[in-house]
Formats: C-alpha cells, sequence, structure tokens
DNA sequence: GGACAAGGTGAGGTAACCTCACTATGAGGT
DNA sequence: ACCTCATAGTGAGGTTACCTCACCTTGTCC
C-alpha cells in the first residue's frame, strides 16, 4: 500500500502540471480504450460514478478542447463522446509519464525480480475473482 | 494499482459499517502510534494535510467519544490529542479488519511466495528514498 | 516591553462526488 | 393513435475532505 500511495502521488504530482485532475485523466484513460466514442452512461459505469458525475466531467473535458460531443444519429436522446486530436494527444503524453514512473520506481529491481513480481501479482488479482 | 484498490476499496467498505471514514481512520492509527499523545499541527504533519484541516477531523473524532483534546500544561497556546478507551477499542478492531482483508487478499499465495513478494516491495519501497 | 513566531480555529472556497427531479425521446401494449 | 413506462442526459442542491486567509492568544528573543 505503502507503494501504491508513493506511485499515485508522483503520478498525480505529474498531472497537475498539466492542469489535468486526476478524475479527468482517468475519464481520458477511458474514452481513449473505445475510439468509436462512447455514451455518457458507459463512460460513468467505466468510471464507477454516476451518471450525473459523469456529466461534471465531460463539462470539464469539453472545456478544455479534449473531447466533443456529438448527437448520436440513431437515438436522438443520446449523445457520443470521443476525443479530439487534443484530447488523444494528451492521453499519449500521460501514457509516457505513467510509464516512466512506474520504471523510476521498478527500477531498482533486477529484471528477474521484476518478472517475478509481475508474476505474483498477476496471480493475486486474477485469482481472487 | 489494481490489487492496491481492491484493498483499498474493502477497507473503506468495512470502516463504513462502524460509521468511520478512511480519513478518520488515518487519524486513529496516527494517535495511536503514539500513545502520550500528539498536537493537532504534528497530526496534520503526519497526514499531509494542513493544520486547519486536522481540526476539522479532530472534531469529527472528538464528537464521537474516540479522543479528547486536553490543555498542555507547558504551554497554553497548545492542545495535546489522546485517544480514549473507546478509541484506542476502536483501533484494535479497525486493525483487525485489515489484517483480514490483506490475508484474504494474499490468501491464494502459498507461503513461501509470501515471502518473496514481501521482501522484493520491502526492497522497492526502502531503496527508492 | 515590543516585534515577531507559533498554536489553534472561524470564515469562506473548491473538487469530486452524490441524490432527486425534470425534459425529451424511445418502445411496447391495446 | 394513444397511453404508459423506461432510458439518456442534465439542472439544482447537498456532502466530504480538503484548501487559504485572517485572526486571537500565547510564547520567545533581543
Amino acid at each position: 500500500m505503502a507503494l501504491a500511495r508513493r506511485v499515485r502521488r508522483a503520478y498525480a504530482d505529474s498531472l497537475a502540471a498539466w492542469q489535468v485532475t486526476p478524475s479527468q485523466s482517468r475519464a481520458l484513460r477511458v474514452l481513449s480504450s473505445r475510439p468509436e466514442g462512447m455514451r455518457p452512461s458507459v463512460l460513468a459505469e467505466e468510471l464507477r460514478i454516476a451518471p450525473r458525475s459523469a456529466t461534471e466531467v465531460v463539462d470539464a473535458l469539453e472545456e478544455r478542447g479534449w473531447v466533443v460531443r456529438t448527437a448520436d444519429p440513431t437515438d436522438r436522446r443520446a449523445t457520443t463522446l470521443t476525443l479530439t486530436d487534443n484530447g488523444r494527444d494528451l492521453v499519449g503524453r500521460i501514457d509516457d509519464v505513467r510509464r516512466q514512473a512506474s520504471e523510476q520506481v521498478l527500477g531498482v529491481l533486477p529484471e528477474e525480480e521484476r518478472r517475478t513480481l509481475h508474476e505474483i501479482l498477476e496471480r493475486v488479482v486474477g485469482e481472487d475473482q
């Protein structure tokens, strides 16, 4: 847990430099996982937050020009969320930072131990449902 | 990180059953680490929050009867925070829950792997400052 | 004994959540 | 066609756990 806390903190600091809040970065990541776009309600579900709260996150992301809302042609109640080019760019840069952060933390381990660690964690995460 | 998230979530659920918020449980743990009592400002530092915010946490804990503020005899500006018997009790029960939670998560691993995991993590946490 | 520092807290603000209520639209039954 | 009920999104207003700034009281040091 101490390790997780440290990684989280370092990551949050990097995000702050770009003026991205953690909640926004989570949403961006989910959005980037489905390039064809998704409904706000689906985003909410992925983020495990209430649909109403997704509206707010999307408001912020749209205002910053990272996401656009477009009307769904098949259902006039619905809107589709898609990343803009700027948004996609940002997600890429955030990913780099994440990779760097974990690299820095795990850098002290020799390759073999890293593999062992990964294996064990994978097992714990996997088996426990 | 996924594992940490899961543990955190399970732990938070257990706390909710006792009507203890995560921030309160953090404060309780810090307080129990120094039985002779501590100043609010020190608590704030340990929790990495502003002194003003520690006041609020302490307000809540005092209202619930887990902590008492007593005047510091050596410095009339200061107050000393100490756990009540109820508070100490609660910390004990919370610890049990934590242990159970981690037990449940790590239970899938044989003893030797657990030791290896512990060793590796210890190393990462320790060496990285 | 006056200036400045330190301990704690009142007032008021923010981010990221929440629930509840409402509008607009879709879908099914009669 | 019409009525009912469900679904998609959002306005209004609340909560929690933080924050800063200003303030009062008390200690410290020259």
